[in-house]
DNA sequence: TTGTGTGCAAAAGCTTTGCATGTTG
DNA sequence: CAACATGCAAAGCTTTTGCACACAA
């Protein structure tokens, strides 16, 4: 993505959240938007605690229990999502202007890769209907080891044979 | 599941993991075994805060860092599932003799209903291949309304609208 | 007998809450 | 100016860790 693009997402944004906080009788305040932003000027994915770390590098004088709360909102009105990849911390990733997507977590160095698949829409709809429930959003992880990790524990692998063989 | 198959699946549970603690060189411990039982007598989806409790409740002299050191081996040995279905509680399930299934939570009430999908699987290996991942499992979590709480969510609107036109 | 596994309690880490203060509508 | 949102710190929850003791191999 070029600065262009994301400085016109930052814009309808924007609008979009603030559109949404007057629907529902909710504050525009500075912080609010101040966080909004910062998510949208990042890219890939991270946690509260990232977040606001950055945030006071910057100067910018929010609290957690703010980041936390905005986050929320935000989660809401669909211009983030919250993820869970097995650890106890949840992971946010802004969702407006990119396509759907799920991921693939390598166990061993945690890499995160996106990948996109219609096959899931169609499960979507199908499941729905067959269960009876009207679904919202879905979370569609695969957990395995990437190219390099498989490289890594083959090496270990051989080492450890080496190793066997000299004592 | 009747009390013959409950019994007959603890039998080789039991035998799977005696096994898997042989390979590692870890001790068959009174408790490991007592906890795996403990497991594969429950139906669904437990926490392991409750699934504590019900040890103590059972007189068994039980802590919680062996239940969560327990878990971990069984999620190794693959008797157990781990999901994070959104909150910050990890919840587990038994996976010996079931067939692979996902879940679809309700965002309401919070119920877990199964279900199947062979494209999953084809998902699964597309992107394996195509990424250059070695998947060992995945989490696929669809979140919406189940029947009853859509229903509930009508008559509270509907409540809605009557105190609007009284007022 | 040896060292791994356990129980207990305390610590750690993420998230939420309570309260006084500040700011929006 | 009234109510809601914020900052701060403390509390709450789940999970992990450290240490002395117990028990499987």
């Amino acid at each position: 993505m070029n600065n262009n693009q994301r400085k016109e997402h930052i814009e309808e944004v924007k609008n979009i959240f603030s559109a949404y906080l007057e629907q529902k009788d909710l504050r525009r305040t500075t912080e609010r938007f101040i966080i909004l932003e910062e998510i949208y000027l990042r890219d890939d994915h991270f946690e509260a605690e990232s977040l606001y770390e950055h945030l006071i590098k910057r100067k910018y004088n929010v609290s957690r229990a703010t980041v936390y709360n905005t986050l929320d909102l935000l989660v809401a009105c669909d211009l983030v999502k919250k993820h869970q990849f097995g650890k106890n911390q949840a992971q946010y990733e802004k969702s407006y202007g990119y396509k759907q997507h799920d991921h693939i977590i390598c166990v061993d160095c945690k890499k995160v890769v996106e990948f996109c698949d219609p096959r899931i829409q169609q499960i979507k709809s199908m499941m729905g209907d067959l269960l009876n429930f009207k679904i919202t959003h879905h979370s569609l992880n695969m957990y395995g080891i990437c190219g390099n990790c498989q490289k890594k524990r083959e090496v270990e692998a051989a080492k450890k044979e080496v190793d066997k063989q000299t004592t």
